[in-house]
DNA sequence: TGTAACCCGTACACTGGTGTACGACAAGGG
DNA sequence: CCCTTGTCGTACACCAGTGTACGGGTTACA
């Protein structure tokens, strides 16, 4: 390695065009997720082959993809408060991982024909955790029921979140009601049943 | 057409082979919707071209599959009592469908590919309507809530149940509960809520 | 203004799957 | 027992997508 600093570094709109990339893949596989590079570079306004100027293979912009997806949500769910009352904390994570899921859409589905199982398992582990303590709090608390496992509740919420979003883009739910129509429906779902209580 | 009857009629061991492709079509589509036909002709022991002798195409072969799985679905779901007290009917409703899921997996994520969206549409909606109507009859009585639309709720169970199924064979829910815990986590979900009792 | 970095288009090799053709061989049915 | 029906293996044409090679043209940046 040369003792000069680096002769020249990365031009402006090379980083212009990957980033071009990148969110052309997200909005494509979004929609689709086995868009081919030809599709992804057209909606890009690049040429196919600049795309491996970036990218060595289709595996390779579907992980960097991917880890751009889960660390702008993960970013977003931080900033959601999960303290007070679980039921309103809970809401609040609905309402904030409703925008994640409208947002990156199918794009994780791509991911699992790509990236081996254990990291697709490690990717879901860093939000579910975030649900996981908090239903843990709230059956602490007792707010929440504790005769179904935990990972089951954690579960459920990813069921009727996934779900919504395939109602809403049948049309069988209006997108201005779904966070509402979600919440209602969990927060039924963890509600303590009546024959529990003491 | 000639007047004596068919000269021949089909040979036994083809009804047989049919059958057997059909069998193994079911059983490898179910684990991975996008297997080939190669895989398939394997998996019934058959010869790659045989299958090609019977089905002219793949689309043709995923649609008899397809067929024969929602029949066979159908004919067991016409078998169960929907009468009598609405939870207690969704409760052998879903010990039925829970059977069906797991026998099929993900074959109709195969028939997703190949058929038209209008006729999957179609397909979907056989037994939801099954559903549908008992939902309504719920509502009706008092028993199942009103303040959501009839659809979500018929999504909730649909939701629920293919949730459960990837829970089941992630390994974080044992097949022996999966129908307790489904059934009491949709009753929790249809309960009329407190707030709405006069 | 020069030059390295970059883009583009075309072309090509390779892979994996689909569907067809053909000829030899086995098996069921009259 | 014979002939039709069906199966099997190999071989081939075809298509779509991936990844690589190269040469001419641009663009940023110093």
């Amino acid at each position: 390695m040369p003792s000069a600093a680096t002769p020249r570094a990365q031009r402006a709109d090379a980083r212009r065009n990957v980033a071009a990339i990148v969110d052309a893949a997200i909005r494509t596989l979004a929609t689709s997720p086995d868009a081919s590079m030809a599709d992804i570079a057209a909606a890009a306004g690049v040429g196919r082959v600049t795309v491996y100027a970036h990218f060595a293979s289709r595996a390779d912009l579907v992980r960097a993809v991917t880890t751009r997806v889960i660390d702008d949500g993960e970013v977003a769910l931080a900033g959601v408060d999960l303290t007070g009352d679980p039921r309103e904390a809970l809401v609040r994570l609905i309402e904030s991982s409703w925008q994640q899921i409208v947002r990156i859409g199918s794009v994780m589905a791509a991911a699992t024909d790509v990236l081996d199982p254990g990291e697709i398992r490690r990717l879901h582990d860093a939000p579910a955790e975030r649900v996981r303590s908090l239903v843990h709090r709230g059956r602490h608390e007792g707010v929440f029921r504790t005769d179904l496992p935990e990972s089951w509740l954690v579960g459920v919420l990813h069921m009727i979140i996934q779900g919504a979003a395939v109602e809403v883009d049948a049309g069988r739910l209006s997108p201005a009601h779904a966070v509402a129509t979600i919440s209602t429906t969990v927060l039924a779902a963890y509600a303590v049943p009546p024959t529990q209580r003491p």
